[in-house]
DNA sequence: ATCCTGTCAG
DNA sequence: CTGACAGGAT
């Protein structure tokens, strides 16, 4: 009966003024997947032979797919030979690194950086709004304010989320997960060898995840860096074995990049083979490296408090902020996730655990940079709970972090049944402008399981 | 804003 | 069979 209702409703594409028992079902119902599983479900199964020729034209066009750590797709574990394309492109490349295009940061608009600011800044904030409920759901921007971030809940959540990661979950089996660096423990000269070598384990590992399951990468990943143990290694390889090497993984875009980068940071006097640790400036000189590896990079490598934000964060956030709005599309929503995530790190990363921890401090510019391994850890929180806990059909009474979230407490509302509908917003300045009007549109969206199980 | 790639859910 | 999905590049 729910998936009928669903199905209508979709199809028929709901006319905002229909009743609204339907326009409640259809927001209640909302949350269909997107993102799914844990990156490690399912066995891969044969894999499939990479594609033959490539459709367009070579100059190497980029690579795409991933469904990976998060676990979506799977993907093919198998052996193949290369495709053609793959060989043409890999050729062409071989000789010339070419520098990677300047990102230019999206200048954003003062508008959203106003509201960022508002939403995001430190302030007290009082976290005591009701949750808004359909059909109106009428709430003021200040609804999206993260509880994780400020006061006692804020910070027990985020204690919840940290432990939950450390003792639940966490390496299994991943061998590119080995314990931070503390650079306040070494010695400049041993130092740099030992970041040099995980920037390079974990730029491998994130590129391979972008596109392949745990388990398949596991072994992809022991193989290559045996193979090739440090960037200087891989950047003297020839490019037939490096793309031997990927061979089976598809997306042979990604392996070429890889090893045009390795070439480009062994070859830079800046980095002499050192991946940079700022997170733009990973994104902004290392080819195939954009804006999420640069975060994972700089924050579980270089211990930075940058966010890495994934399709599964997203989703985790999104639902945290009580954001109903279209997380895959919609780019206002998306920048003000990432914004949420970069508050969230920043506080992990200054205030929270850790009565110490201000020794690891890098003089920059004058300007004290906190360096530990919370934001690492605190991201792949994120990332994990959004594949195994916060999937598209959440497991909420697993969840460390319901008390601070926003459509939690908005399903839990409409499962005891508080049809609230109250508005509550002061003036018209203040309406949010980022949730679909009728809750409708949204893929992200999505009740917890109790709230659907209440809802026949 | 759109394409790329390969897989699997529908 | 088709479409959705994923991070990056263009």
């Amino acid at each position: 009966m729910k998936e009928r209702l669903k199905r209508s409703l979709r199809a028929a594409k709901i006319a905002p003024s229909s009743d609204s028992i339907l326009v409640m079902m259809k927001w209640v119902l909302a949350g269909n997947g997107s993102i799914q599983g844990n990156r490690d479900s399912r066995v891969t199964r044969r894999g499939v032979q990479p594609p033959s020729a490539g459709t367009s034209k070579d100059r190497g066009t980029e690579p795409g797919g991933r469904e990976t750590r998060t676990g979506r797709r799977s993907r093919r574990a198998h052996s193949g030979r290369a495709t053609p394309a793959a060989e043409a492109e890999l050729e062409s490349i071989d000789g010339s690194p070419t520098p990677k295009r300047r990102k230019v940061a999206a200048p954003r608009g003062k508008k959203d950086a106003g509201l960022h600011l508002r939403l995001f800044s430190g302030t007290p904030d009082l976290a005591g709004i009701q949750p808004c409920l359909p059909p109106a759901r009428l709430h003021s921007w200040d609804y999206h304010r993260p509880l994780l971030l400020s006061g006692r809940s804020g910070s027990e959540g985020r204690r919840r989320l940290l432990s939950w990661f450390d003792s639940a979950s966490t390496t299994r089996g991943m061998p590119w997960r080995s314990p931070w660096i503390d650079p306040g423990r070494l010695d400049a000269a041993d130092l740099r060898p030992l970041l040099e070598r995980r920037a390079y384990e974990v730029w491998i590992s994130e590129i391979m995840l972008q596109q392949t399951r745990v388990a398949v990468v596991v072994d992809y990943w022991k193989r290559w860096m045996a193979r090739w143990p440090t960037i200087h290694d891989l950047a003297g390889a020839d490019a037939d074995d490096v793309l031997a090497a990927w061979r089976g993984l598809g997306y042979y875009s990604r392996a070429t990049r890889i090893y045009q980068a390795a070439k480009l940071v062994v070859q830079d006097p800046d980095m002499r083979g050192l991946l940079p640790s700022a997170a733009d400036e990973l994104a902004a000189r290392v080819p195939g490296v954009g804006r999420y590896t640069a975060g994972a990079i700089s924050s579980i490598v270089f211990g930075r408090a940058e966010p890495m934000v994934d399709g599964n964060v997203l989703r985790v956030l999104s639902r945290q902020l009580g954001i109903h709005g279209n997380i895959k599309s919609d780019k206002s929503v998306i920048d003000i996730i990432w914004a949420a995530a970069d508050a969230l790190v920043k506080t992990v990363s200054q205030h929270d655990e850790g009565p110490e921890a201000d020794h690891n401090v890098l003089e920059r510019d004058s300007e004290a940079v906190p360096l530990s391994d919370r934001p690492g850890r605190w991201g792949q929180a994120l990332m994990e709970l959004g594949s195994t806990v916060c999937t598209p059909k959440p497991d909420c009474p697993s969840c460390p972090i319901t008390s601070t979230c926003r459509v939690y407490a908005e399903g839990s509302a409409m499962a005891s049944n508080k049809t609230n509908d109250a508005a509550t917003v002061a003036d018209m300045e203040d309406l949010c402008g980022l949730c679909s009007p009728l809750g409708g549109q949204e893929t992200d969206g999505t009740k917890c399981r109790h709230a659907l199980n209440s809802y026949p």
